[in-house]
DNA sequence: TTCTGGCTTGTGAACGCTCACAATTGCCTT
DNA sequence: AAGGCAATTGTGAGCGTTCACAAGCCAGAA
């Protein structure tokens, strides 16, 4: 294979237009300080000859690599990440990411990093040494590992976090999982409904923990109950199957049921169909995530939207801007909403209330 | 922000292992004509010292980028993407790619590109220029476009066409549609059907043709009919809608019908439920992609599996290898597989035959 | 007119690595 | 024991870009 040389490099481009060298850079940097004539010819040379910078080595001399990684749990076998389902997520974050960091010359780049594992220090260590990002994007786990944002640290690394409140260094980006689940809830109270079930999420995101807190105080506020309402699941299909189960073979059983995800949800639906329950008739059903799926099941899911897209295309803008201004300090709370569709309704006998 | 050196480099090692670069070099890139005790004792500064050979150097100096760049179809907006839902393909793709990339000490990079755009060119020699990676994965429908491969031939790039069988330049992988579909075919007259109607992919990838020819090709074998039970639809639901109808409302309907896609074969289902058969007991249906989707709908929908983890992960692997062997001639044929569930049974009065 | 100081442009070195080639070593032959 | 050849190690240059700094330029002030 012969050697590949960068076709046009900037040198080309420097003697094309008469110039130096720096003056090129310092076009292609839009730097100030460059007399709009002169930016011009050199513009001009450049769309002429089609140059593109080599990233490799503008990063080499030391400046921004213009590379955002984003660090993704990984399963540990293709069977287990065929398992999850729940991997539409990772197309939401891709696309987000992507598209933003296009719009600013950027690129992304996902790395798939098991948090369980003994050498996700030295995985990391390794990307970032071969990569040299210009910011990291983690998400759940990954944002609440300390052994990472440790190390993003000390490197000087800006990163931010998604779904994650530690205090610490790096921006956090949360969904507001609270108020999405009490907006959730609020509309079932609306509804008439008072026996509200809901279905935890893995406790390994703390996430989890705040749609809970959302959903009860939600109820509290309602003044309605909730013990013995709230069963765990891990955000996968047969979780969600069991804990439905279990809240649906309740002797006083819920007349709606949140689930902390999609996949969960479709297998409350499932659990209903099974015992001769229909929705929205007998039961309403809200998830979270609001995936394509949602749409397609029988009746279509009302489900609280997670604003991904928007979420890591807002880390990716501050990541990118971390190069001249700090990051803020403050925690980003982006708002999720209800997304209205079949699967609710009003209670029976609600209008008796 | 500080400009960020890379911590540990090529010279710290040398320097701690007593020897010269080039040595160093030699046992990071597995370069035979080392002696034993030399590898070892520099394989241990190494890992001493935790070092990890900058990318962007090794590019630099013209040796490899250990980067395989995937070529993806873009949408054109969020709304876009998400309306399109065969999104899950792009999570497999990325897995298999990335899984293998990382066996091999490469990376993966997908790069969102429109086919439908006058850019393209543009967008992809930036991208290559940029980023300059080893090997290109092309998808469809980029694999089938000229502009795209003939520019790749001219730069010597080697590259992968995965669902095109067009001779030229790169290496095809192909997922054996019309044996594909012929096997769903053939298990439907197997059931006893004899009225198979079929709803096509968009004409603009050349798959769908292949999997019509392979459904034909079934049914004639068989000596059966396909006039008129082929509906041209375009991947999407919306299509998959409007096929299905068509063909449900035929004066003598089809019993089984094969999609060409997870999303038309759902709209299959809802049309059905619309039009009160039950599936499978009035209606067999059978779609392709097995997406993880299928499990979940009612009934579980049979489906040609894709093995795409599988033809991508190949694809890396003939990439990487390329910079000693040139890529085979012949195109890579990948079969697929049928996946049995519940959307499937055999023909009303299949027991009279 | 001459000088000061800000804007513009240019210069050489450096980034971390591999290439081609040169120098050294070890071992087998005669 | 000397020669020869292959295996092993080392050397200097160069990849394409930006950095720090130097040099040139022009305007307005003294």
């Amino acid at each position: 294979m012969a050697r590949r040389r960068q076709a046009v490099t900037i040198r080309h481009v420097a003697d094309d237009a008469g110039v130096s060298l720096q003056t090129v850079s310092r076009v292609i940097n839009k730097e100030p300080n460059v007399r709009p004539a002169m930016k011009e010819k050199v513009q001009a040379s450049i769309d002429k000859l089609g140059y593109v910078p080599s990233i490799a080595a503008q990063r080499m001399s030391g400046s921004r690599s213009y590379l955002i990684l984003a660090l993704n749990d990984r399963a540990r076998t293709i069977e287990d990440w065929r398992a999850r389902q729940g991997t539409d997520w990772v197309d939401q974050m891709l696309l987000g990411g992507m598209l933003t960091c296009a719009e600013h010359g950027y690129r992304m780049m996902v790395e798939l990093v098991d948090t369980h594992n003994d050498h996700v220090e030295r995985e990391l260590t390794g990307a970032i040494a071969a990569l040299q990002p210009d910011g990291v994007i983690l998400t759940p786990p990954h944002s609440e590992n300390p052994l990472i944002t440790g190390l993003l640290a000390k490197q000087n690394i800006p990163f931010a976090r998604i779904g994650s409140r530690e205090p610490g260094p790096g921006i956090c980006l949360t969904m507001d999982d609270e108020r999405s689940a009490g907006l959730a809830t609020d509309k079932l109270i609306e509804l008439g409904h008072r026996r509200i079930g809901f279905i935890a999420g893995s406790s390994e995101y703390s996430l989890s923990g705040w749609r809970v807190a959302g959903w009860q105080a939600a109820m509290a506020n309602a003044g309605l109950q909730t013990d013995g309402l709230c069963e765990q699941g891990d955000f996968g299909y047969e979780s969600g199957e069991a804990a439905a189960r279990t809240l649906l073979s309740l002797p006083n059983r819920p007349s709606a049921i949140i689930a902390s995800s999609d996949q969960m949800a479709l297998a409350t639906l499932e659990v209903a169909r099974e015992m001769n329950l229909s929705v929205p008739q007998d039961l309403s059903v809200i998830s979270f995530d609001n995936t394509p799926i949602v749409r397609f099941t029988n009746p279509p899911l009302t489900a609280v939207d997670q604003p991904i897209v928007q979420t890591i295309s807002r880390a990716v803008e501050l990541l990118i801007n971390a190069a001249k201004a700090p990051l803020p300090d403050k925690p980003i709370n982006i708002e999720g909403k209800l997304e209205m569709r079949g699967s609710i309704g009003p209670a029976r006998g609600a209008n008796d209330l």
